[in-house]
DNA sequence: GTTAGGG
DNA sequence: CCCTAAC
């Protein structure tokens, strides 16, 4: 029959932190209540939650015997899990690195990527739920939260304006002005998120090769994303915009937020599976 | 009805 | 992931 082996998807995996940031750990049934993540989560239970909760723990201080190669930066980051539910203003530490999702991966190259995948999603989350500011907090107000707490990459600020901006087109944030703030309103109808609003892509062409801004190109591969998600269970076209995303971002310097969101869209595409971008 | 732990 | 005990 068919299996129930449902691997964890970045997607699943990102909801989940962000709710333990969120709720605080141990509480699942409210995590999986919470419109926030619900949506994410339709096909978890609470007992899912706390297993998967308790392999990435496991996963995250093990390694004492074997020590394969992993990054050089896992250092001793609290990775076990806080016992005892702690305030939002204490801002509980949750770093678990995603490694234990990409295994099999694109046999084309790569490797030794491995980056913190989607994890910087639960930081947002994190950083917008403890700084509660009415009117939403800006780029510099969430930069500076996250960079006294984690490690910040030099293109994390890049980095983040692109995933920001892909939250907003989700609904899953809402800008006003220049600040971000968590849209509480979750535009999940029934059952369906589908919160891709008409989706205009310019289709922007290659050309001779010259884009016009760092911007643009974002946003080109964004709207390739964006493709894919319509394309649903065609591989074929996720490839396409697989391979465009990359054409762009090897022009841009802000190429990893995107290309690692389309090596996941195309791993979960490979596999048959129904992405579901929200 | 939920959560934590063992299988 | 499923089952079971404890809360």
């Amino acid at each position: 029959m068919g299996n129930q082996k449902l691997k964890w998807t970045a997607e699943e995996e990102e909801a989940l932190l962000a709710g333990i940031a969120k709720h605080g750990p141990g509480k699942w049934k409210n995590i999986l209540k919470d419109p926030e993540f619900a949506p994410f989560l339709t096909h978890r239970s609470n007992i899912d939650l706390k297993d998967k909760w308790r392999n990435l723990s496991v996963s995250t201080v093990a390694q004492g015997s074997k020590e394969k190669v992993r990054n050089p930066k896992i250092k001793a980051m609290v990775p076990a899990p806080i016992s005892g539910v702690q305030n939002a203003s204490s801002a509980t530490p949750l770093n678990q690195s995603a490694t234990s999702d990409a295994v099999m991966d694109d046999p084309s190259q790569n490797a030794q990527d491995v980056i913190p995948a989607s994890r910087y999603d639960a930081m947002i989350f994190e950083a917008l739920s403890t700084i509660k500011d009415s009117n939403g907090s800006d780029i510099s107000a969430i930069v500076s939260f996250i960079e006294q707490k984690h490690e910040v990459p030099p293109n994390f600020r890049r980095n983040l304006t692109s995933r920001l901006r892909r939250l907003v087109g989700y609904g899953k944030l809402e800008k006003v002005q220049n600040c971000y703030k968590i849209k509480k309103d979750t535009p999940l109808a029934t059952k369906t998120p589908a919160p891709k609003q008409k989706d205009v892509w310019p289709r922007q062409p290659p050309a001779s090769g010259v884009v016009a801004s760092n911007d643009t190109v974002a946003d080109a591969a964004e709207t390739a994303a964006y493709r894919v998600a319509e394309a649903e269970n065609k591989s074929f076209l996720a490839a396409e915009a697989v391979k465009e995303a990359e054409r762009f971002s090897k022009l841009a310097e802000d190429t990893d937020s995107i290309l690692q969101l389309a090596k996941e869209i195309y791993k979960q595409c490979s596999r048959g599976e129904i992405i579901h971008l929200a």
